[in-house]
DNA sequence: CCAATTGTTCAATAACTTTTGAACTAAGGA
DNA sequence: TCCTTAGTTCAAAAGTTATTGAACAATTGG
């Protein structure tokens, strides 16, 4: 009952960036680094899409090595993979998390996901 | 006879990413890193396609604002908008690129395109 | 002017990606 | 055990992207 991953030296740059490529995922992946530490399960995502899409979204991060799911009971726990992705491509997923934080196109999760200044 | 560049502030994320999720543009980008400081035309890069098929990924480049492309003569002298990237995306290109100049699995320009450590 | 060089455009096709709904599995609680 | 919750899988439809060849445009040099 464990989902298939990637190990790290199998984390492909342009599968990497082709996964990143798409406003859904991006969005995750910037709620995710703004939770960092908390495992969170997948409808902590549902702003974001349909539960069928959204299975989608995360099984195509997960399979590219950027995100770990863990299954905890019926629950699946999604975390980043920095420490993978930072040993493979130094400075990737901060500039990436960077760049996504500032991003007001970026679909929302909870409706506060970006803090605008006034 | 100027070709359509988005500028700087139309750069987005998501379409970056994208356009840098494919090993031919990514190898294009690489190889363009690689002689920063010098123009090259499209011919430069026959090596990973057919004419028809770099026009069409250097296109993409372009209209997603990671290259300039000027026309001189009959050519279009191809640069990275690093400054422009660097701007929107602080660190994005440069890991990038350290990433990319690692990676075996791209196609290479040349045939010497990447230097392989004994 | 003519021919060669450089690159684009177009239409067709093939291949992939995204989205959907219905059906399903698996664990947990009443 | 039965019901609910969490998420997956499947097949279909829709949409997008990549690749090709033939035809085209623009410039340069002879």
């Amino acid at each position: 009952m464990t989902l298939p991953h990637p190990n790290s030296d199998q984390i492909s740059l342009p599968i990497v960036l082709g996964v990143l490529g798409d406003p859904t995922r991006l969005a995750i992946v910037r709620y995710l680094a703004s939770k960092e530490g908390v495992p969170l399960n997948c409808s902590q995502f549902l702003d974001l899409g349909s539960k069928t899409n959204l299975s989608y979204h995360l099984a195509k991060l997960r399979e590219a090595g950027v995100t770990r799911a863990e299954v905890v009971g019926t629950n699946r726990m999604i975390t980043l993979r920095r420490a993978d992705l930072d040993a493979r491509f130094p400075g990737l997923l901060d500039s990436v998390i960077a760049a996504a934080v500032d991003d007001p196109a970026l679909p929302a999760v909870g409706g506060h996901d970006i803090e605008v200044p006034a």
